[in-house]
DNA sequence: TATCCTCGAGTTCC
DNA sequence: CTCGAGGATA
């Protein structure tokens, strides 16, 4: 390459190439986004954003205001399609302790209502520190490939798994339809050679095998990612014609026979002591594996147990990750900033000169709140041996779950003289509010509300994000770019802009890197989401203690949003029959109905969403089509002892059936199942008329196989 | 009233 | 990914 070394650059070069780069890169996302035909390749684009990234980090103050690295409109660099998961891919629980692994075993136990000391067979494997891909073969052919993404939806990289080895491209004797699942890595003789080759050729070097076999796997050009030595262990599997095998050992093995390779270290244990005993062996191998692993797999073995134990919302029940303990180091807090959320939340976070932990350079952790700071966890319990936190400190730091840096001690020998413990601020540093923290609280809060330019702002980005509104080409960046000039103040100027735009009121064309064409594609995107789920309407306006799960709970009782604002609004008083309707959804408290109630009555929020309702077409809530078992839509309760299913296992089962499990008997309860010692509850059931059966009248509805 | 589970809100780095 | 807190349950 011609271009000089980013190091030899001289102050003045640098801004020559600077502004050079700024231009090169204008043209391209115009020619890209016009009609002309893009004058420079994908990865040519790319390789300038980030040679203007580099030269930006090694100069930041030459930093320009109309930088390409935050420009608006920019050539999207998504071009995999997306690939939805016929069986979701979950994460799994962890445990850290040996007793957390007795922990596991007790739950499953008493979740099954097996007695203490019932053998449960579970298998044990390394847990390997790469990517998860789902394949899916139909007839024996590898059909597609997908990344875990979400869990739900992942990328589609069929074309770069074609190019791994361990990745058979064709199966005998598999079932008709197989997805199988594993995790796809590198090992570390293959990282540091391909690290060899990048320096040799001035390209990227990657931080860790993970990070290498992440980049490998996403390369737009196949040909790529076949250069790069990747690896695949199979492990689990998704939707399928016919069962593997009858237990989990069975179906790695069956795997294995297919053709995969599956993981040498993978046993089967018959108890607690056993697992623990390969986990101590695996963690004393772990270093000569020649791969990166973090920890331990546990799954119960038997796949009718695993039907049985079924999933909670994110995690199977029937496995969990024993994680190794975190690798640690010191460095020194540079100072503490305090971060204001879109409830106000004041947020302290620890600035960090920078150090590796576990593969990649920290320099930002979170200090949850106050009292962390001062050395106490939540329930007022010393932390650190009541070292508290104060900037200028040595502080270890380790990476939470592998991810999310914390911190965990702190060096007292090498404390600056002259320190005093941090001063958690009592006002709002963005907006000068009184920050006020709640008896029994952990949090402290800006009381400025839509005054403070903080909230306004993390507001709007909720607003926008993934599970709300979601407006492409409108993210983070741009609302915060927007909010500065003034164009979004509140989510209803979202849906004006396309007529102010062309009304000649806001010029997005006077601003590097907007053209007509890239207006006109935002603004398409916004008109995309004019029409919305009520569910998503709800969730996006940010109210507190409303998440996700609590809007379409909410939705689905109310099914429209003028009943739904009826209600709300005839409940203002936090008293009346529909405010003991909305408290009697089974999910919602008082502090949610509450907190529900009170965001609609405030005049100016209410009227800020009558400004944005105006604009939308709200779809109303349906109950996902209840699928056609014989107890959809009832709603039922359970008494008594039950003896072929534990209380747990028979509400989740019925729940799956489409059934509404409540807890006591009213006139809306559809049946009573009894078993011996039912007592009041059935007594209140024949008073109302409601049908009574008994356990197994009750398997027999449900045709429970 | 204590305990378990799930959700909401906050966070980092690539 | 984690913590804290809300809600349901025993």
């Amino acid at each position: 390459m011609s271009e000089p070394e980013i190091t030899d650059l001289t102050e003045a070069e640098a801004r020559a190439e600077l502004k050079r780069l700024a231009n090169v890169l204008a043209r391209a996302n115009e020619d890209y986004h016009g009609k002309d035909a893009p004058q420079i390749s994908d990865a040519e684009y790319d390789a300038l954003k980030r040679r203007n990234a580099k030269i930006e980090s090694r100069f930041p103050a030459l930093k320009r205001s109309d930088s390409p690295s935050d420009q608006v409109g920019a050539k999207p660099s998504e071009t995999f399609s997306k690939i939805t998961h016929a069986v979701a891919m979950l994460s799994l629980g962890n445990a850290f302790s040996d007793e957390d692994v007795e922990d596991f075993l007790q739950r499953n136990r008493k979740y099954l209502g097996l007695s203490d000391q019932d053998p449960i067979p579970v298998t044990a494997e390394p847990k390997i520190d790469g990517l998860s891909l789902s394949l899916r073969y139909v007839g024996g052919q590898l059909e597609h490939a997908a990344t875990r993404g979400d869990g739900t939806t992942g990328e589609n990289v069929t074309a770069n798994a074609r190019t791994i080895d361990d990745i058979p491209q064709s199966l005998t004797n598999a079932p008709e339809l197989l997805e199988v699942r594993g995790e796809v890595y590198m090992s570390h003789a293959d990282f540091a050679a391909l690290n060899e080759r990048q320096a040799a050729s001035a390209g990227k070097l990657f931080a860790n095998p993970r990070n290498a076999a992440a980049g490998s796997l996403r390369q737009l050009d196949a040909g790529i990612t076949r250069s790069r030595p990747l690896r695949f262990f199979a492990y689990a599997w998704g939707a399928l014609s016919e069962p593997l095998a009858d237990t989990q050992s069975g179906a790695i093995a069956r795997l294995s026979a297919l053709g995969f390779q599956t993981n040498p270290l993978t046993k089967l244990c018959e108890d607690a002591a056993q697992l623990i005993a390969h986990y101590r062996d695996i963690e004393a191998r772990r270093a000569t594996l020649g791969y990166d692993i973090d920890g331990v797999v546990y799954k119960v073995d038997s796949l009718a147990l695993q039907e049985r134990l079924g999933f909670r919302s994110t995690t199977p029940r029937w496995a969990i990750a024993h994680k190794f303990p975190a690798e640690l180091a010191w460095t020194r807090l540079e100072a503490i900033d305090i971060q204001v959320g879109r409830t106000g939340a004041l947020s302290p976070v620890a600035r960090l000169t920078p150090v590796t932990v576990g593969g990649v350079v920290v320099s930002n952790a979170t200090l949850h709140n106050e009292d962390y700071i001062a050395g106490q966890d939540s329930k007022g319990q010393t932390i650190r041996e009541g070292k508290d936190i104060r900037p200028g400190d040595w502080v270890q730091v380790y990476r939470a779950g592998d991810v999310i840096p914390k911190i965990s001690d702190v060096d007292l020998a090498r404390r600056p003289s002259g320190t005093s413990p941090y001063s958690f601020p009592h006002r709002c540093p963005q907006c000068d509010s009184e920050a006020l923290r709640e008896e029994g609280d952990a949090v402290r809060r800006c009381t400025g509300g839509l005054i403070c330019p903080a909230q306004a702002v993390e507001k709007l980005k909720h607003f926008v994000s993934r599970g709300a509104f979601d407006i492409e080409g409108l993210g983070a960046k741009q609302v915060e770019q927007f909010y500065t000039d003034e164009w979004i103040r509140e989510p209803a100027d979202i849906f004006r802009l396309r007529e102010n735009y062309e009304s000649g009121i806001r010029q997005l064309r006077n601003r590097e890197g907007w053209g007509d064409k890239s207006a006109a594609n935002l603004f398409d995107a916004i008109d995309d989401k004019r029409t919305i789920p009520l569910a998503r309407l709800l969730f996006s306006l940010g109210i507190r203690h409303v998440g996700e799960a609590a809007s379409n709970l909410i939705a689905f009782h109310y099914g429209t949003w003028d009943a739904l604002i009826a209600a709300v609004t005839a409940a203002k008083d936090l008293s009346g029959p529909e405010w003991d309707d909305l408290n009697a959804v089974d999910g919602i408290g008082s502090v949610m109905a509450g907190s529900l109630v009170t965001a609609f009555s405030q005049p100016a929020e209410r009227a800020s969403v009558d400004r944005l309702v105006e604009q939308l077409t709200v779809l109303p809530a349906e109950r996902p089509a209840a699928d056609d078992s014989p107890v959809a839509g009832l709603t039922v309760v359970f008494t008594g002892t039950l003896e072929r299913m534990t209380r747990a296992e028979a509400k989740a089962r019925a729940e799956k059936l489409g059934a509404k499990v409540a807890g006591s008997v009213s006139a809306k309860t559809d049946i009573l199942i009894a078993g011996p010692g039912a007592g009041s509850k059935a007594k209140k059931a024949a008073d109302l008329g409601v049908r009574t059966v008994d356990e197994q009248e009750w398997l027999d509805l449900i045709g429970s196989a």
